[in-house]
DNA sequence: AATGCGGGGAG
DNA sequence: CTCCCAGCATT
């Protein structure tokens, strides 16, 4: 490629950018936590999901101090919904340390941006270049997608060495001064004419020059490697209604600190095998729930299926209504209970369809809970549930957080309640 | 180099 | 349906 198409390519692709581009709530000024802030909600999401979420988290948290002095739970409750959780606590650990060691100044080093959690080389190259006008390279999925095809680029994007090469050839084209309105313009190009399918060409500020549209390859561009498919899991969950003092509510528990949905809540499922048959299902979630909390939980309704998908799970969940048999702490006792039938509409009726010898299981009570809380009855049992079990009331969504698909059940369940 | 990590919009 | 989005951390 000529130096003169380089040149060419930077100086039109400028001039386009200051006349076309979008009015967005982090392009007001180039406060560098403003800036660091968008950079991490923007990481593998898109501008029209995130400006809400922006709105909201910078009026709640509108300097770095605000947010490293914030309750982490309340972090991640201004997640919610928004996914990859582990953003917006490696966000707050960075605040804090920029706090800690800076004294609360995003300091215009690029070691030191690129060592805070979550900042990796895009992120740091973006903060760097827009918030200092630092020549360096930010090189996301728009801009590997942008020079591939102007260059006519043909390695594999999904490769790292890839993206290395490619943030070299992006450092030579950034113009002299101009590192933060350059690397947003690229971006710019790609989300608005240079897009994944049917690039609008005809618009392009510099198609005269492209080489992948002059070798007709344009919708070939970039070459990436298909991501292989979701591994499906088959899971079955239940809602618990609580009675007496937790009469309205519902058997809650927080995940893990790590790994999937860390650190949030969601109903009690497990993973199964196989979803054929209802008693069996209805079984499994009735001993496994006994031996984590000591409860004796009744499935009586065939609630909801819900489907879930992430990026690397599948999961197909069948989702069950439940409440307290005798012998629960909350108990209301067998008779009262067995009145309570179908409450819920659309649901299939399913107690008692427990196989015989689950429900001689069942009304034993299953033996002893392994849990250390112990047995529950209705006389002395423990009046806490062991962790990370809670009973809420839909009230209490407004502060748990909780991810989408679980928001969904609940919303459907107390709607229908 | 591979894998884990959400959720949704567009075609 | 499929693709992929202003990616990063961990292994």
């Amino acid at each position: 490629m000529k130096v003169d198409a380089k040149q060419y390519f930077s100086k039109e692709l400028l001039a386009w950018y200051q006349l076309v581009k979008r009015d967005l709530p982090w392009r007001k000024n180039r406060d560098p936590y403003r800036v660091w802030v968008s950079e991490i909600m923007l990481q593998q999401t898109r501008v029209d999901t995130v400006i809400p979420y922006y709105e909201r988290f910078m009026a709640k948290f509108p300097t770095v101090r605000h947010l490293a002095e914030a309750p982490e739970e309340e972090v991640l409750k201004s997640w919610e919904g928004l996914g990859y959780y582990s953003r917006a606590r490696n966000l707050q650990a960075g605040a804090r340390e920029v706090v800690e060691r800076y004294g609360g100044i995003v300091p215009d080093d690029k070691e030191a941006v690129a060592s805070l959690k979550g900042v990796g080389p895009y992120t740091s190259g973006a903060i760097m270049s827009i918030a200092f006008n630092r020549p360096e390279p930010a090189v996301d999925g728009n801009v590997m997608r942008v020079l591939s095809r102007y260059f006519c680029l043909e390695d594999d994007i999904a490769k790292p060495s890839t993206r290395t090469g490619i943030e070299k050839l992006a450092v030579s084209l950034i113009p002299e001064g101009e590192a933060g309105d350059f690397n947003q313009a690229l971006m710019e190009l790609g989300a608005l004419v240079c897009t994944p399918k049917s690039p609008v060409c005809l618009t392009c500020p510099v198609m005269e020059h492209c080489a992948g549209r002059l070798a007709g390859k344009e919708t070939e561009l970039p070459v990436k490697t298909k991501a292989k498919p979701p591994r499906e899991e088959l899971r079955a969950a239940v809602i618990v209604e609580g009675s007496g003092a937790h009469a309205g509510k519902v058997l809650v528990r927080r995940r893990p600190d790590k790994g999937l949905l860390a650190q949030m809540w969601e109903i009690p499922h497990l993973l199964v095998p196989e979803h054929g048959d209802d008693a069996a299902l209805a079984e499994q979630l009735s001993r496994t729930l006994h031996e984590e909390t000591g409860l004796l939980i009744r499935p009586k309704l065939a609630l909801m299926d819900a489907e879930h998908v992430f990026s690397h799970i599948h999961w197909k969940m069948k989702i069950y209504a439940a409440d307290l048999g005798a012998g629960s702490e909350d108990g209301a006792g067998s008779a009262e209970s067995a009145e309570c039938t179908s409450r819920l509409r659309g649901g299939e009726e399913m107690h008692p369809l427990w196989a015989a010898e689950a429900a001689a299981a069942y009304e034993s009570g299953f033996g002893a809970p392994a849990n250390a809380a112990g047995a529950r009855t209705a006389e002395g049992g423990a009046e806490t549930l062991p962790e990370p079990y809670s009973w809420i009331g839909r009230d209490d969504m407004e502060r748990l957080t909780f991810p989408n698909l679980f928001i969904r059940v609940l919303n459907h369940y107390f709607d229908n309640r």
